[in-house]
RNA sequence: UCCCCUGUGGUGUAAUUGGUAACACAGCUGUUUUUGGUACAGUCAUUUCAGGUUCAAGUCCUGGCGGGGGAACCA
């Protein structure tokens, strides 16, 4: 159990949560989400559910100069996609802002806020400093009755934009520059995507963070590190304002991956310089990008859990993403065949018409009974450059000069003559198959061959387009040490392969369907209307390992 | 320099709340295998440091050191 859900059974245990666990994700509609959001989804909704309690989504719409309901309606969708649900309990800060309105009123007739002219470099400046005190806005000592009669005006719209702020009235010494008189309502005049013109005044984040939860009846509001300096805030707003409820603020630490940026300007800004295609690249940590990459809501979620929940900002591995995904794929995936980088073997004692039945296994990995299906082994079939070398080590498994191989699924054949161009490149392969070798068995008398490689028939054989993805980020901390984002960019981060041989079913699949081709990784089905692959993973691979040691 | 938070293997997370460091990922070494995949096994930490309390400290106390956040009319 995770600090937060111990602090969440305390407070039930203490009768604290009456009406039961409530939680809330709260966006900006003002982005795409990615995968720090993700975790933040699974905190909230996660934490609810486990207590049985439920998650509120609120839109946090509170400066509309930022906001749409484009983004509005994409993390909906993503949040879904996720898997999480928010049983209708959809709201808006908006939907708050009479009320709002209406709770600083009650704080100026307190005497806890006022209205300051001080414009918002002013401000600032009057702030102070960690080291300084602030200074006292000349506007402080206001009557009740004169700030009661400006701030109406400020709705009324009798100010310009910038003109005076509604502030509260706290102690502009305090050693937390959050309780040094906070702003609680500025004048803009930006359309709202909800509210439309219906306001020229709106409430700053922390006037209405604590009191939407409030309203709500939000028991625990989860939110990240950055928030803790505002918790003292958030309860003096609760404290003073009366006939509201009292939530609670938890702060956990955000996800931080490894050859990732979740800096929502920095990946903009790879959008807007053209580094990626747009927010959806399968290379971007964006819940969109990751859904077009072929990662699944299930990898994304048991991450989260693989991660944990803890106030420490920690550097998570990369790794650790790309496990969950291998772990869940490799039970859900089908296997298939596919050839990426061709090369020609014609099996010599196989006629021209002649086609011999291997059954494939989908997935020895699927719980239940495992399907299959009937692949065709014919004269001409492809196998990878790759597992051919003239000459090669002894450690090196696959087909060579005069050696043998096994075909997945298939037979053992045995490297008669090899063919080469002009220029001396290997262009095809003279083999002869072993009858006796089918279905895995190896005839009395002859060695076992250890090498498996993967191929199509030629015969068969259907042409595709696969992209592989690699990290967008050649270094662990892109950004980081004096370098920038841009400076850090993988120049290798895709390579479109052209002309891959896939094996027939393949052409079938519909888009977004998931496959891991053997021995080389997990891909998914692309919606463009030719038949396009994304790797999402590769398989790990010791043999690539060993090589690059040398 | 002021305030808040945080420090357990390469990376993260855990430890019945004082009882002798566990799990995942990564690495390495093996075993199994019609994917050099999967699975399985082994290996990898005197818990930031210095004192103190105690029969016993990762857990408690004192002090130091390191890391993160904080001065938007952003969220």
């Amino acid at each position: 159990m995770n600090f937060v859900e111990q602090e969440v059974e305390n407070d039930m245990a203490a009768g604290r949560t009456p009406e039961g666990v409530i939680t809330r994700f709260p966006p900006e509609p003002n982005g795409y989400l990615h995968i720090g959001h993700a975790k933040a989804i699974w905190v909230d909704f996660g934490i609810a559910e486990k207590f049985g309690g439920r998650c509120n989504l609120r839109f946090d719409d509170t400066n509309p100069a930022k906001e749409s309901q484009e983004f509005v309606d994409s993390i909906k969708d993503d949040i879904r996609w996720l898997g999480y649900d928010w049983q209708g309990h959809e709201y808006y800060a908006s939907d708050y802002f009479e009320a709002l309105y209406g709770f600083a009123v009650q704080l100026i007739e307190k005497g806890l806020a006022y209205v300051c002219d001080l414009s918002a470099e002013e401000t600032r400046s009057y702030r102070g400093t960690p080291h300084e005190p602030g200074k006292n806005s000349p506007n402080r000592d206001r009557s009740t009755t004169e700030n009661l009669a400006l701030f109406k005006s400020m709705r009324d719209g009798e100010f310009p934009d910038g003109a005076c702020t509604l502030r509260a009235k706290i102690d502009m010494a305090h050693a937390n520059l959050n309780m040094r008189d906070p702003v609680l309502y500025r004048i803009a005049r930006a359309h709202h995507h909800r509210t439309g013109d219906a306001w020229c005044i709106y409430p700053m984040y922390d006037f209405a963070h604590g009191q939407s939860d409030a309203i709500e009846g939000v028991t625990h509001s989860l939110c990240s590190l950055e928030f803790e300096n505002h918790r003292p805030l958030y309860e003096w707003f609760l404290e003073h304002i009366d006939g509201i409820g009292s939530p609670r603020q938890i702060e956990f630490a955000r996800l931080n991956l490894t050859y990732t940026i979740t800096s929502k300007r920095k990946l903009q800004e790879l959008v807007e310089k053209g580094y990626v295609t747009g927010w959806d690249d399968p290379r971007m940590p964006t819940i969109r990008g990751l859904r077009k990459r072929g990662y699944t809501p299930d990898a994304i979620r048991n991450m989260c859990a693989a991660a944990g929940l803890t106030k420490f900002n920690a550097l998570h591995d990369m790794h650790l993403l790309e496990n969950a995904l291998r772990e869940d794929l490799n039970k859900r995936a089908d296997r298939r065949m596919a050839v990426l980088d061709p090369l020609k073997v014609v099996i010599t004692n196989l006629a021209e018409d002649e086609a011999i039945e291997c059954e494939a296994v989908n997935n020895p990995e699927a719980e239940g009974e495992g399907t299959s299906r009937t692949l065709h082994l014919t004269r001409e079939i492809w196998i990878e450059q790759e597992d051919f070398r003239e000459d090669a080590p002894s450690k090196f498994f696959r087909l060579k000069a005069n050696g043998d191989v096994r075909l997945r699924y298939g037979y053992v054949i045995h490297c008669d003559e090899i063919i080469k161009d002009d220029a001396g490149n290997v262009v095809e392969l003279r083999c002869t198959y072993d009858p006796e070798s089918g279905g895995g068995k190896t005839p009395e008398g002859k060695k076992k061959v250890k090498g498996i490689i993967h191929w199509v028939s030629a015969r068969d054989a259907v042409d595709a387009e696969v992209r592989l993805y690699d990290h967008l980020f050649k270094e662990p901390q892109p950004g980081t040490g004096g370098r920038t984002i841009e400076e850090d960019l993988n120049p290798d981060s895709i390579q479109v392969v052209q002309g891959a041989k896939l094996e027939p079913a393949l052409s079938a699949a519909a888009a977004g369907t998931q496959v891991q081709f053997e021995r080389l990784g997990y891909f998914v089905r692309t919606d463009d209307e030719d038949i396009v692959f994304n790797r999402a993973v590769s398989l790990r691979d010791s043999w690539a390992k060993f090589e690059q040691k040398g």
